[in-house]
DNA sequence: ACGTACGCCGTACAACGTACAGTGTCATGA
DNA sequence: TCATGACACTGTACGTTGTACGGCGTACGT
């Protein structure tokens, strides 16, 4: 059995435990594992990671994977901190800590967004524990900074940073390309008319307002009505906090 | 191979094909699983669900629940389904309609955040199709419906609707046990003071804030903070809207 | 009465996570 | 210098999952 999951987090960390420097050296190291892990979570979807597709990958065996790592579900807490700390800390410091906090909050969201498509895996974790992790933490942090022109005290800073991650979140799990959406679309011919067939006339708000939307979606290329719309909603919301 | 999945969420509608009236009477229905499934789910989550399991409550062999339900990834899509249209219809018609859209709105967040936590699974399952079935079309609708009175038009109004959706679903994600917070409990007393080791005096703002935000959490049995605030902020987002 | 459509079932396979019992290698204390 | 034992690595094996396939018997339509 490896290290504990806190101090796989803060592996590199120089008060971290690193293990006795008895016996062979190691091949791999937890570090490598996690970003085998990441890119093939990234080529191929959280799906793909599997201790053996893992292991073949690094050229172990695949019970080594195990000196490593504790278990799978430790392994995703750790491809997410790792993940969040790739997020780019936005380049405060030096040019422009802008205090316009519309914009603050914008860049923000849109950061978020784009690291929740470069590895769409990230929504499917769904354990807490990388909270935990140094990644996870440095993201909170700055975060909380970029909202501080808010003004807010520190319980509300808090709540309002999960609302706009949470809207994130959500718009990023419906920007993704469906599971089924191939079937979907194979199977669409001969399902279309039969869910008219169905519907009649019933639920005619819905029938016009999905075609409205449906429409909307698959239009010019637009990337998403959804999400120009939900973060006008946000900084609205976020405004009515001002004095 | 049984019907096709459109099929089988229209199973009660009177157009549905019902299979001929050939061979033996058949012992259990799509119905009948799919019931038997959403039983299984809110007992023991959506890990228990399986198909061996179910075959077993409902006193079937195991390849029977194939007669009546495609994949399992089908069997996830008719379960939410039905979940969907067992949201309460919302008591309208009779007494208040209420003009109020503010309270209008409020009473659909609650509505849905009862559901998920009636429910806790739906969070799972991102599977989309459900959205061609009649309980959620029936949703949907008398869901547009409580938000005529905003005044938007179709389109917005739509995303209106999936900006409300999608705060609850975040809320009621962060709100439901974390799979993991036996364990992280346990071992809480050994980690907690080797995070602060590994933290020291650095990332101040995010040890400031998490510690309040962790300690109001922790508080008087608020429910939740993030709730009633996240949902003042839509209130807020929602009526920049308004003329 | 017969044929056949259809519900049900047993077996089997590939893939998964991971427990367990080694095997060999190296820094170290004697 | 040598023996000790910590440690990386490995092969085998078990239990669990979804589901493909082929067979069997029932009961309706002819």
């Amino acid at each position: 059995m490896p290290r504990e999951l806190i101090d796989l987090l803060w592996r590199d960390h120089p008060d971290a435990p690193s293990g006795g420097a008895r016996g062979p050296r190691a091949r791999i190291s937890t570090g490598s594992v996690v970003e085998a892990a990441i890119r093939l979570a990234d080529a191929d979807g959280l799906g793909a990671v599997t201790i053996r597709r893992l292991a073949a990958d690094l050229g172990v065996s695949t019970m080594s994977i195990y000196t490593h790592v504790n278990t799978r579900d430790d392994l995703l807490v750790l491809m997410a901190d790792v993940a969040h700390g790739s997020a780019a800390p936005a380049p405060e410091g030096g040019a422009s800590p802008s205090a316009d906090w519309r914009e603050q909050v914008r860049l923000l969201a849109e950061a978020n967004l784009d690291l929740l498509r470069r590895h769409p895996w990230l929504l499917e974790i769904a354990d807490d524990r990388s909270a935990l992790g140094p990644g996870t933490i440095a993201k909170y942090d700055h975060e909380l900074a970029a909202l501080a022109p808010l003004g807010l005290d520190d319980v509300a800073t808090d709540a309002a940073l999960t609302f706009v991650l949470d809207f994130v979140r959500a718009s990023a799990r419906a920007l993704r390309p469906q599971p089924h959406a191939g079937e979907l679309a194979a199977s669409w011919p001969q399902w279309g008319p039969r869910l008219a067939g169905y519907l009649g006339d019933d639920f005619p708000l819905a029938q016009r307002v999905g075609a409205a939307a449906g429409e909307a979606m698959g239009g010019v290329g637009e990337p998403s009505l959804a999400w120009s719309f939900g973060l006008a909603r946000v900084l609205d919301g976020l405004a009515a906090l001002r004095p």
